[in-house]
DNA sequence: ACTGGTCCAAAGGTCAGACCCAATTTAGCA
DNA sequence: TGCTAAATTGGGTCTGACCTTTGGACCAGT
């Protein structure tokens, strides 16, 4: 009889029952990121994966499609397609800052601020790392937006700019940041016709000089130019923004 | 004949084909982006979802999965279950920066050099906005680094200062940054037995002085101060790995 | 030798339906 | 009244079938 008398008293703490597709994915996961699967390698067709397991397809599917939004398989369909391995890249970080952009729907400022942290490094370290091929792409870029002739063009050919010269840094992290800030702020200065000729025309001029310090290997003038740049143009479009909100007070 | 004669030379791009389940995760994801449900409004079950979209619960399924690995909605099972709005936070950016660091085998040059880069603005946004709040978990944070006895513990406790100086900039770009980064060095610099009671002493020094700029608010100091704390850390950890490297030459 | 047509096979995509497990409500009983 | 047990509602998993897409092979006509 377990009477009231001294039982061992066994204590547990609450525990977690992972769903069976989380298990899956995060086994591929580990497998993935350990670096024992080179870019591509095919992963076993979704039925195989089922016999092996022994889990149903159902669960397979779902383990693979969580893997998918992470950036780490690509799926094909059709005869010779399936899961294929992928290394993470930049985009994934661009998406995600994405969504808490939107979804937060951060103060323009915090772009911005953000932009101004980054930026500069870059610039510096754009003149540190660069290459003959990167120096091109910046030239490349600030030819096209010298030359753009819509609104379109001119805020796709700045960003291509602001992108290259994180590229030239060689620093992915700071690389994949960069895209996202960049999607935004096209984003949302998209609308706002604050891109007249004269700010092209000032643009063009702190995008040479900074390729110019990128060009001679110059850290610290490149990161001195970028930085006022980058300001400048964090003052101009908060300017118009709080303009725009002036004028249409009704909004949201 | 359709001979060697100019063919009006008909030209199309590749056309996108989406799935069924994107289609519904794309519906969706604009819907909660737009912010038209405040957060934690419940989407309806599966089941109903099934009926209106007059999709396969598989499909729907796969849907709410993507929606939940993007960090966009929350399933909790059980009755009164369900998936629920949330709008996306840090940790979401954490864990995508997170697969880049790990599956990408960047060298840690690039976290530091990253870190580098956002930290000192990170302090200076701290100084400018810091609350009461913010400062009590800095220096509550400060003592716990004093007091760690074990190497977990002095990690953990320095990565909760480095982050709580990122949350008093509130900026929440920067600080799902920070966390990534945060929890990126913890792990790098886990094994590497290089702290020790010197490092310890001197990493509590430069917190406090970074921790009283940002208590006088005194933006300029903040950055100069944690500017240099980092690139010290920088320094002594690459220097670490390269020891590391020597002792174990023949690790991958 | 090119072009187009037909068919096959492999693999992912979708579907319908059943059943299992978890959390909450609620009803019933002490 | 208060507690336990059942009913209910919801996600999680499984099965098995069928659809669609893609690549390749083969064939027939020019």
């Amino acid at each position: 009889m377990t009477s009231s008398e001294a039982r061992p008293s066994i204590r547990l703490s609450p525990m977690e029952v992972p769903k069976a597709s989380d298990v899956l994915a995060n086994e591929l996961r580990e497998r993935i990121l350990s670096g024992e699967y080179p870019e591509g390698t095919p992963l076993p067709p979704e039925r195989e994966l089922v016999v092996q397991t022994r889990m149903s397809r159902t669960t397979v599917r779902e383990a693979l499609r969580i893997l998918e939004v992470q950036g780490l398989i690509r799926i094909k369909a059709g005869r010779a397609g399936g899961a294929f391995v992928q290394h993470p890249g930049e985009e994934s970080v661009a998406d995600s800052l994405e969504l808490l952009i939107r979804g937060r729907r951060l103060r323009l400022a915090s772009v911005h601020e953000t932009r101004e942290a980054i930026e500069p490094s870059c610039a510096r370290l754009a003149a540190q790392h660069r290459t003959a091929d990167d120096l091109r792409a910046l030239t490349a870029a600030n030819e096209t937006i010298a030359a753009s002739a819509s609104l379109e063009e001119f805020l796709q050919a700045n960003v291509d700019w602001h992108v290259a010269v994180a590229t030239a840094g060689h620093n992915e992290i700071l690389t994949g940041i960069m895209m996202a800030l960049s999607r935004a702020i096209y984003t949302t200065t998209h609308n706002e016709g604050f891109v007249d000729e004269d700010v092209r025309l000032i643009t063009v001029r702190a995008h040479r000089s900074v390729t110019r310090a990128i060009r001679d290997k110059d850290p610290d003038a490149a990161a001195r130019r970028m930085t006022r740049h980058v300001h400048a143009y964090a003052e101009a479009a908060l300017a118009v923004d709080d303009r725009t909100a002036i004028t249409l007070p009704d909004g949201e």
